[in-house]
DNA sequence: CGTAGCGCCTGCCGGC
DNA sequence: TGCCGGCAGGCGCTAC
C-alpha cells in the first residue's frame, strides 16, 4: 500500500520514540510474510542492542544496529505504529520489538505482502535494495539518468516509473499523478521520451513526492496513537481514482484503463 | 537482455 | 441477508 512518502512519514514518526532505545524483546506471532520472517537471527542479534538510527531506502526502512540491520517493507498493506508496551495485539499485528522505555514498535499486515528481513553487513549491498535506482529526491536522480534509462524501451512510461530500478518509490497513485503533472500520456513507451519530457517528468516526480511528504507530516502523530489503523493521509488526487470526473485543467472526463493488471487514470486531452 | 503475466494474501464493495 | 466476482496503494519470479 505505502509507497515512499508514506514510508518516510512513518520513519519520521517513529524514529523519534526509537532511536537510542534499547531493544529488550523480538516477538514474532506471524513468520509468513512475503518471505519468512528470519525469527532466529533477529532473536539471536536483536535483544540487548540499541537501535542507532532508522533509515529509508526507496521504500524500505533499515533499522541499524551494531550487528547488523532490521529491514522492513510494507508491502501493500503493511503499517508500522508504537505503542504502550502492555497494548493487546490485534488481527494481523505479526510482527513487534519491545524497548526498554515500556514502548513497542508494532507492524500490521493484512495481506502480508510485506517483508521483515536481517543484514548482518551493509544493508544498502542487501540483493533487494542494491540495484534500486538512486533516491528520486536526491541530484542523482536527474534527467540523464531517466532519459538513460529510457533509451530503447519499448514498455509504456507508466510501468518503466514503476520499475525500482528506473524510479524507486513511486507506485501506482503517484505514478499516476506524476503523469498527468507532466503531462504525459501514461500509454506513450519509454523510447518517445525526449531529454526535455524527462525532465519534466523527473521534476514532475520530485515534486508529487515532496507534496506528499510535506503532507503526510501533519499526520505524524498517528503513527504514535495506540488506536486504529494509520489511516494514510492523501494528497488531493488530480486524475488517480477520479474517472468521470472533470479533468482540473480542461474538464474532459478522466479516463480509467488497466495496464499491466494496474488500475490507471489520465486525461486523454492533456496527456500527451 | 526486456517485457508481460502470475501469484502471494485479506478485506471490502457492488450486484444479484 | 448471503454469496460471488472483482478490485486494492507491491514486487519478485518465471516464461517467452
Amino acid at each position: 500500500m505505502p509507497e515512499l512518502p508514506e514510508v518516510e512519514t512513518t520513519r519520521r514518526g517513529i524514529e523519534q520514540h526509537l532511536i537510542n532505545h534499547t531493544i529488550t524483546k523480538v516477538i514474532i506471532r506471524q513468520p509468513k510474510l512475503r518471505w519468512p520472517i528470519p525469527s532466529g537471527d533477529l532473536k539471536n542479534n536483536l535483544p540487548t542492542q540499541k537501535l542507532l538510527r532508522i533509515t529509508r531506502r526507496g521504500k524500505y526502512l533499515i533499522f541499524h544496529c551494531r550487528p547488523g540491520s532490521l529491514i522492513i517493507h510494507l508491502g501493500m498493506s503493511g503499517s508500522l505504529r508504537i505503542m504502550p508496551i502492555d497494548s493487546k495485539p490485534k488481527r494481523h499485528d505479526h510482527f513487534e520489538l519491545n524497548f526498554e522505555n515500556k514502548s513497542l514498535l508494532r507492524l500490521n499486515d493484512p495481506r502480508r505482502f510485506g517483508a521483515v528481513l536481517w543484514e548482518s553487513k551493509n544493508p544498502l549491498k542487501h540483493r533487494l535494495i542494491r540495484d534500486l535506482a538512486p533516491e528520486p529526491l536526491s541530484k542523482k536522480f536527474d534527467r540523464e539518468w531517466l532519459s538513460t534509462k529510457l533509451k530503447g524501451r519499448n514498455a509504456s512510461i507508466k510501468s518503466l516509473i514503476m520499475n525500482n530500478q528506473i524510479v524507486t518509490g513511486v507506485g501506482n497513485i503517484y505514478a499516476n499523478e506524476s503523469l498527468f503533472e507532466a503531462r504525459i500520456n501514461p500509454l506513450i513507451l519509454g523510447k518517445e521520451l525526449n531529454k526535455d519530457r524527462c525532465e519534466g517528468l523527473v521534476k514532475a516526480i520530485k515534486k508529487i513526492l515532496k507534496r506528499a511528504i510535506k503532507l503526510g507530516g501533519s499526520s505524524l502523530q498517528d503513527y504514535v496513537n495506540p488506536q486504529g489503523t494509520p489511516g494514510y493521509f492523501q494528497l488531493k488526487y488530480k486524475v488517480y481514482n477520479r474517472s468521470g470526473l472533470p479533468c482540473q485543467i480542461c474538464k474532459s472526463k478522466i479516463v480509467k484503463e488497466t495496464l499491466l493488471q494496474r488500475a490507471t487514470y489520465f486525461c486523454r486531452k492533456c496527456q500527451v
